[in-house]
DNA sequence: AGCTGTTATGTACATATGTACACAACAGCC
DNA sequence: GGCTGTTGTGTACATATGTACATAACAGCT
């Protein structure tokens, strides 16, 4: 039994997840396909049985791998972040910038509550962005602030993707500033 | 050309949308197909097409009618407040009580909203649904305070769906309280 | 009763979909 | 070169699904 070598391409993998989001951002979960998905990530259909086990695999991963995306690009801005009116900022940034909370991430992240609802490891993924991103806050504030900041983030965010009229940038800053 | 009397009945049609609410809180809308809906409503699988053009027309109708039942309720918990006292209280209730933000009710959100977003009819309702919680709010508060009040009560309710340790009663009041 | 138009149902069918699997392609080693 | 085990693909197939439509059931009327 000579080295393993077991060397299949991770490359190929990760193509198909990403490929796996931008479908699910376009059509949503219920219009995706294991064909949609090839389509998009340029491979084969074989190649997706052959990389993932079945349609709730590739889900669960790609969920994942939004995830850790989006909570990794919060922790940064948060980070960015010296003094407390800078962490102000960040916040407001995060609610009402337009290459953070883009149409494509709050829809996705609606995609991703519905189907982590009937998948308990997505669940745990939640569950662990949840407090990845306290865990950023409270860099800047109190515990307790953290959490209502956390909230407001959400809400805030899915209220402006909805409304038609959606709060300016100061009105947020007002809001922020209230809290803290 | 005699009395028209077009009397088809409605009750088969009220029944057949709220099976579909319940098949989408149990299976999804990727789940969710005419013969689970019409065994659901034990009606005939015919009865889905004759009633209902297509899907997008089933859903589209039952989600709307979700919001007019959960923003129904929404308003009269808080019209039922006399004093400001009341009405955080009620605010709290919307938040915490087992009674309204059930898993379902989340669950159910949750897929109107990913649904929603490409779906433009809905987006108005949706719109619709959010103008009368902040309607409902400013009975009570200013509208500033409405306004956020109502994005604290989506986040919350979302967060507290997902934390394994959701915050208690007191801990949601005593951040209502810090609001008003 | 018979006639007529509307309401409702069972069923058939084209298509989409998940998935398995027989094979091809290829890297490493002799 | 040939041999071998792993990695990757094209394709076939059973099943699920949306939808149309030919009838049935029935209400109202004479």
């Amino acid at each position: 039994m000579p080295s393993p070598k077991r060397r299949y391409d991770p490359d190929r993998r990760a193509r198909i997840l990403q490929a796996t989001l931008d479908v699910v951002a376009e059509h949503g979960v219920a219009g995706t396909t294991h064909r949609r998905v090839a389509a998009a990530a340029d491979v084969p259909l074989g190649s997706m049985t052959y990389h993932f086990a079945g349609m709730d695999e590739l889900l669960t991963e790609a969920f994942t791998l939004l995830a850790d995306q989006v909570s990794g690009r919060f922790t940064e801005r948060l980070a960015a972040a010296s003094t407390l009116d800078d962490a102000c900022e960040a916040v407001v940034d995060l609610i009402v910038d337009e290459s953070w909370a883009t149409p494509r991430n709050m829809l996705l992240s609606y995609e991703l509550y519905a189907y982590a609802a009937r998948n308990p490891p997505l669940r745990g993924v939640m569950q662990a962005w949840m407090e990845k991103s306290r865990a950023a806050l409270r860099q800047h504030f109190t515990a307790e602030t953290a959490k209502v900041l956390d909230a407001v983030i959400e809400g805030l965010s899915i209220h402006r993707s909805v409304d038609a009229h959606p709060a300016t940038r100061e009105e947020v800053r007002a809001i922020v500033r209230r809290l803290v």
